[in-house]
DNA sequence: CCGCGGGCCTGAGAGC
DNA sequence: TGCTCTCAGGCCCGCG
């Protein structure tokens, strides 16, 4: 599921019943996740506090009071749903969640506030992971991460220092994480659209000889800026696993401009190009080859 | 160091 | 209905 967008909105929904609550009682059903969960994994968490709750690119930091943060990825197919301790799901969740939901809620956090909140992740790319906060800093999850775009230390200058000289396509450029981090195959697709610029085109052509940005680099960070604005705002896209935590979906996958959208004409007004879909680096990728050069 | 392809998993949807 | 095939929003690893 999830890039920026919906992992921001999935924080936001845990927010309220993590920070200032104590993990109760923690089950952890299955520890095969993508990297394994720890021995200790339950005795590690139970009666501690989160502080805070954060986000770093793709990642939820939870603050603890022992002094370690729990570091949670979703993967592709990981979502978090909050409950009421016994209190019975509503029809219209309960309806949402079906079966499967169940079969897969790998983790389940029992918080002192009454919150029952389960990470469910059918395909286990997602997984969990408990690091001292002292040695946050060369964690080797994170360590490579590059700028939050959505921060202050992402800026035109900065990923066109980052794109200089690189082979590499533009659309690459954008899905790696040391360049910018957060951003996946939909948010980079509607970013470039944005930008109006080819994701075939080669990311060096971002800046100057000399590493300095030009008018392109400009447009990628207002269009990577915007479109993961409007996106969060609108809860992140549901396509097929993402949901909020309170099981409603979001609703972003109705304003993408190309992303899944191969065939139908493009959206800009005047353009009259058609939709295309080729593939990069064994991922598809859209883009209007009219409009977007 | 860089760029590419494969692999990890399961489920949904298309096509037969 | 049911089988098989392909594809999916991420990330790590090994190869050249």
């Amino acid at each position: 599921m999830p890039e920026l967008p919906e992992v921001e909105t999935v924080r936001r929904g845990l927010e309220p019943v993590m920070q200032g609550a104590r993990f109760a009682a923690v089950e952890a059903r299955r520890h095969d996740l993508r990297w394994p969960l720890p021995r200790d994994f339950v005795a590690r968490l139970e009666g501690q506090t989160v502080t805070g709750l954060g986000r770093r690119a793709k990642y939820l930091l939870a603050d603890l009071s022992s002094g370690e943060v729990l570091l949670m990825h979703l993967g592709m197919s990981g979502s978090f749903r909050v409950a009421q301790e016994g209190g019975a799901p509503t029809p219209r969740n309960y309806h949402r969640a079906g079966t499967a939901h169940m079969t897969h809620d790998h983790v389940v956090f029992h918080m002192s506030n009454g919150a029952r909140i389960a990470f469910n992740d059918p395909r286990r790319f997602g997984s969990m992971k408990l690091v001292p906060r002292a040695k946050l800093a060369e964690e080797p999850l994170l360590r490579a991460l590059g700028p939050e775009p959505l921060g202050n230390a992402f800026d035109a200058a900065m990923l066109a220092r980052a794109c200089a000289g690189k082979k590499t396509s533009l659309k690459a450029a954008l899905s790696d994480q040391r360049v910018v981090a957060g951003l996946g195959n939909i948010y980079v697709c509607e970013a470039l659209f944005r930008a109006r610029l080819s994701p075939q085109r080669r990311a060096a052509t971002i800046a100057t000889r000399a590493g300095a940005p030009n008018e392109r680099a400009h447009a990628v960070v207002a269009g990577i800026r915007e479109v993961l604005n409007d996106a969060i705002a609108a809860g992140g896209s549901s396509l097929r696993d993402h949901k909020r935590t309170d099981g409603e979906l979001g609703l972003f996958q109705h304003h993408f401009a190309v992303y899944n959208r191969a065939g139908e004409r493009c959206p800009r007004r005047g353009c009259g190009g058609t939709i295309k879909r080729i593939v990069q680096g064994g991922r598809a990728t859209f883009y209007c080859p009219v409009c977007q050069r």
